[in-house]
DNA sequence: TTGATGTTTGTAATCGATTGCACGAATCTA
DNA sequence: TAGATTCGTGCAATCGATTACAAACATCAA
């Protein structure tokens, strides 16, 4: 029925130009009072709507910005992801959403491809495998804006948004120790990765500074998942002197732990005290409810959006933000004797 | 440093026009295998990108598709993403996510924005609050191929993939009355919603079919929430025959049930049997793990996304198609005897 | 040799919006 | 009143890729 309608139309309809009539559209102050409202109100009338495809041609700018994520149904990032929308909605932003299911080849692949898209910005965790950093580098010649969040990789140029991981491994760990818990274990996920091994990090700190010895026999690899995190429980309980307590970087191998210890007898937190971290949904709803360290993945997300806006602004200014978020312990009943 | 390549630079590199190139690179027939190797093989050294925006431009296909639920980061709606990302990515479409805040004006603001877009189509479940209709009929009047999931409108010309609610309703009232429980009550959640009412009336066909008297009084309306299902059963309670078991639409207000049972010292499932809807993921890592019915959320994206490249195919043929897939009751501990 | 057929490439318009430059008219200055 | 400014608008190029149509050339049959 409606054919669309074009700034050519408009034109025609005032017997103008369609240069005159894109200006009065962009608010140009060089073109009357008068036809610039004619001109809205015709435009108005014939239900004009602007062609992004020719504007983004024009202009190079897509005001998509792509967001790259291991999963996207897992709660810490799916919340990242919602506050990113919610910031760069009102901008009129949009955000394309990617997954690389944590590999390293899918993630360049991606990279790759949102930059084909054209987009305004990236923003990202990088995945778990991820070694090379060819593809990043590629994001910068291209001179788009690049902020890593939570997962990052040292980079000259890209800006970053992460919360204080060392401190929530610090205030974990001190929680426990101040619980009344004094052997304390610790699992750790995927050192590879910055963020495991900057908790870990904490929790030695913290020992350190409460005069509790650190021993390496307390320190167990884990995978973040339940299974993993009975594994690492059972290997724990194997030694001589058992720990009393764990501070676990995963909230699933916390959980998983927790059960084993359950199974075994073992009562929580009268025997035992868990801390896991992320603050996964599920902590909250056990019985016995788990502590945890908050991440505020949802305010990470917003940081990161706003990151990426400041970069926007001034493009030949190119600055390296890093921002640091506060953790937050959340004390429930597994680490309350 | 390194300048744009566009196909006039190939074009001038190899003295041939940017229609050949263009030819060659699109794999025209009617070009010489010759040039086109040779056109590809510049292509590549010189390192061109194809201009998606003049593309689209031209075409009038942005290659993105809208994704519209109420939060991204509820742990359906992730997982629906999740499946609609997995199927459309290989096939060269980006996944844009909006969000409603299920509010009915943000919704219809969304829906222009993403139209104004131009997205090749969008897949949505509609904010609980929608009732007007006309911002779907823009969608359509546009040919823009609309897909609903889960929470539908009844709407000629949109296709819908949801799940068979009736039945998860169905099976979930009758595995309480094969488990032993004859007196169960139904919490739902907000009867506008087609969903919510489907169960209602599974659960009400499952006590018919059983010759289980239906009675008023058992059926509660909650929000979907912890509190709102504690509430709803206190009320439950105070009748004079009070049930025996609970079936609700929402796996929160499901553990909100529990909870208070517990708290007043009725055992779960001895004494009272609950089943939830959803398999939120805590369902299952709660001590006591809540039986509830997996929706597949995962699938049903996938299965949207197919839909949606079914009704882009012929854009002529206007398929009107209904997908419904299966739930899948899942037992657990709160239900079992 | 002629004309028909087929293959390959070029020409130029098109998709809409933006913008530097130029031109005409109106206003101001001296 | 002549000349300088200012203001509003039009002209035309531009952003890259696609494609209908035309043109050039080669091939083949009669």
């Amino acid at each position: 029925m409606k054919e669309k309608v074009t700034i050519y139309d408009i034109a025609k309809a005032l017997n103008v130009t369609a240069a005159t009539v894109s200006r009065a559209l962009n608010n140009n102050p060089k073109i009357s009072e008068a036809t610039r409202t004619l001109v809205l109100e015709t435009a108005k009338k014939m239900n004009y709507e602007q062609n992004k495809f020719a504007l983004a041609l024009k202009s190079g700018k897509s005001h998509n910005v792509g967001v790259v994520v291991p999963f996207v149904n897992r709660n810490f990032f799916s919340s990242i992801i919602r506050g990113i929308e919610e910031e760069l909605y009102p901008k009129g932003y949009h955000v394309i959403i990617c997954q690389t299911h944590e590999d390293a080849k899918k993630e360049e692949e991606t990279i790759q491809n949102l930059l084909n898209a054209q987009v305004d910005g990236i923003l990202m965790s990088v995945s778990k495998h991820t070694q090379n950093l060819k593809h990043f580098e590629k994001v910068l010649k291209k001179n788009t804006p690049l902020v890593f969040f939570d997962r990052v990789k040292p980079l000259k140029g890209v800006s970053s948004v992460t919360i204080d991981d060392f401190r929530g491994g610090y205030e974990a760990t001190e929680h426990l120790i101040k619980s009344g818990y004094s052997k304390i274990a610790h699992v750790t996920v995927d050192l590879s990765l910055s963020i495991y091994e900057r908790r870990f990090e904490g929790y030695r700190e913290a020992l350190k500074d409460y005069d509790l010895p650190y021993n390496e026999n307390y320190v167990v690899k884990a995978k973040s998942d339940i299974d993993s995190g009975e594994e690492a429980i059972k290997q724990l309980l194997k030694l001589k002197e058992a720990p009393d307590a764990v501070f676990s970087s995963s909230d699933f191998a916390a959980l998983g732990a927790i059960r084993q210890l359950q199974s075994l007898g073992i009562s929580v937190p009268q025997d035992f005290g868990v801390v896991g971290f992320s603050n996964e949904p599920f902590t909250q709803f056990m019985e016995l409810s788990m502590s945890t360290v908050d991440q505020a993945p949802v305010e990470m997300g917003k940081m990161s959006a706003k990151v990426f806006l400041e970069q926007i602004k001034d493009v030949k200014v190119k600055v390296e933000k890093k921002v640091e978020l506060s953790p937050e312990l959340i004390v429930r009943k597994s680490s309350l004797k």
